[in-house]
DNA sequence: GTCTATAATTTGATAGAC
DNA sequence: GTCTATCAAATTATAGAC
């Protein structure tokens, strides 16, 4: 598979430049702010990433990475898919609450017009990633793609909504709306 | 009301300046590149609006009256609650498909964090009157705030992915989701 | 790996003439 | 209202020493 590795700064790097990329988006991200946070000089930083579009790209990757790690096996036998739409939801709101900040590629891919073509295609992947993790989650379900399409567009959404009024409700009140599909 | 009026020129800016936010967020827009676009240099465009901000805040109320406008009146009784929010997705679906374009609001609320408070004012501004035409419009049925706030949150979700996918598909199934809600 | 130094460009913003 | 001219700051990025 494409796992890469990377040095603990670089660690460090990705780390502050997905915050502020929640916080902010691509253009929220600055060299010189990223090394100082990590206690390095600017031109350091481009040793790691040479270009924004790698530290971009290698971002978005990692934060797939990372999303697809919580969210666990979409098929273990023991689980209803009730069960996992739980766990989805779950994960999201972790996000919003614990670190305050938006779903990475919410942001970015609000802004997919304008970022670089290789930085676009990896939100495009992320996207399409959970999307097949929530079509395997659904399997045996009355579930299907467009069904796993509406409960992403409705996390996405309600993230949103919640970012940009600063408060939880409009999630909480749009994942209690999702997983009432699922009750019997 | 706090209706504003502005001259040919400052609504040539306006628009322009529309358009970058929504394709690529409030960084987007240099009053250079707006200068540029309308015909005249950039030290004008601060004569028209003297900092970013009012700038911001001035994008997101006229996108919020032109919404409104668009959306008509939510109490008309010879219409259905269904009609009603047929309309609704019309309006953020010729958006789409016409400009090619996000919903401001989605971008900008995306990245709310970031964002000077009072454009971040204006973009829950737009969103609260949003939610309160929707609460008028399912007046009499089993619709209240919550329904209203995951019908939202569903097209604002529909067009990030649609956006960062290029595809309009999940933007319809999405949408066709949120209407079969009302069907009978 | 990290540094200093620097280049080339872009940004928001202002002063003052017309 | 628009212009020229300018500023201070920030941006991505590179060259070369240690």
């Amino acid at each position: 598979m494409d796992k890469v590795t990377y040095s603990e700064k670089a660690i460090e790097i990705l780390e502050a430049a997905e915050r502020h990329m929640r916080a902010g988006g691509y253009d929220a991200v600055s060299f010189r702010d990223l090394a100082a946070e990590v206690g390095i000089k600017s031109s350091s930083v481009h040793y790691h990433f040479p270009q924004k579009t790698d530290l971009g790209v290698a971002v978005v990757h990692r934060y797939r990475e990372k999303v697809l790690t919580a969210l666990g096996g979409p098929d273990d036998s023991s689980e209803t898919a009730h069960d996992r739409m739980v766990r989805l939801c779950q994960v999201y709101r972790t996000a919003l609450e614990q670190d305050g900040l938006n779903c990475l590629c919410c942001v970015l891919g609000a802004e997919a017009r304008d970022l670089p073509d290789t930085v676009a295609a990896a939100v495009d992947r992320f996207f399409s990633s959970i999307l097949d993790w929530i079509d395997t989650a659904l399997t045996g379900t009355a579930g299907n793609r467009q069904t796993g399409t509406q409960i992403l567009a409705g996390l996405q959404g309600a993230m949103i909504l919640s970012m940009a009024t600063g408060k939880t409700a409009p999630f909480d009140e749009t994942v209690a709306g999702i997983l009432d599909g699922f009750a019997p």
